[in-house]
DNA sequence: AAATGGGTTGACGTTAACGTCAACCCTCTG
DNA sequence: CAGAGGGTTGACGTTAACGTCAACCCATTT
């Protein structure tokens, strides 16, 4: 049911040095069995695996936290609730633009594509 | 027609200094006037424009040069249209696979945020 | 001539995100 | 009981991407 870093670490491809980093950050709170090991829940997995999507996507281990504040937040707390939902905006708005610059880099990597592949189609019989 | 490093700069949004330094870096090149200061045409502009957007996408400087060269690649090799080719479709598999975690990260922040608005909406009577 | 406003090249400082030991602690197992 | 096999906490090293001087050059403006 639960993992030690060594096996988390194996398990989504990443050291268990990192793993330990990031409990260090604040990203993720493991239990502890006595003086012995970290034990991870899949709870904790899961939060890993937010952890690396947004390393994936570029953000910073101080933005995932933040981040990851928002899956956490009391939504009983009017004033606070207002505050979540503007930095979830402000999160969306960031990747949307982000999302408009990968696709226009998208879009001319695949015109080079297609003119290498031109290119290619051009010489075929005429090699170097 | 022409820029100095400063216009380009704050034409851009970036400092002088981290120009100079893509520049050592290799990404841009501009021209020289003299033992004065640096010519920056519309040509390296557009260049810079494109280093930001791949920073933008979370690519390292080294990365972004090789997608530089991709662009002044000469495709009448037919070797190294080959290698372009392979370069180019592979940093498109990374780029669509970066795009799927960003959809499923905004509609996480998107379904968050729908909670959100749930919750304001409940308490708006009865506040705290 | 002195000062002011760009611009230049080093050279060193800084932050983020770990890598890489080193030293140490349990807990088995032969 | 001597290792071997996990795991732990420092502490220091490293790379990337600049920031921040310092010292200097050249062309004006005053």
């Amino acid at each position: 049911m639960t993992m030690t870093v060594n096996e988390l670490a194996a398990d989504l491809g990443v050291t268990a040095r990192a793993i330990r980093f990031y409990e260090a950050k604040g990203l993720l709170s493991p239990a502890r069995d006595g003086h012995n090991g970290r034990v991870f829940t899949r709870r904790d997995r899961a939060r890993l695996l937010l952890v690396l999507r947004g390393k994936a996507l570029g953000f910073s281990l101080d933005e995932i936290r933040e981040y990851l504040d928002l899956y956490d937040a009391d939504p009983t707390q009017r004033a606070q609730v207002q505050v979540l939902l503007d930095k979830v905006r402000g999160r969306i708005a960031e990747l949307e633009s982000q999302r408009a610059a990968l696709e226009q880099t998208l879009a001319e990597l695949r015109d080079i594509e297609g003119q290498a592949t031109a290119a290619l189609a051009e010489t075929e019989d005429t090699p170097a």
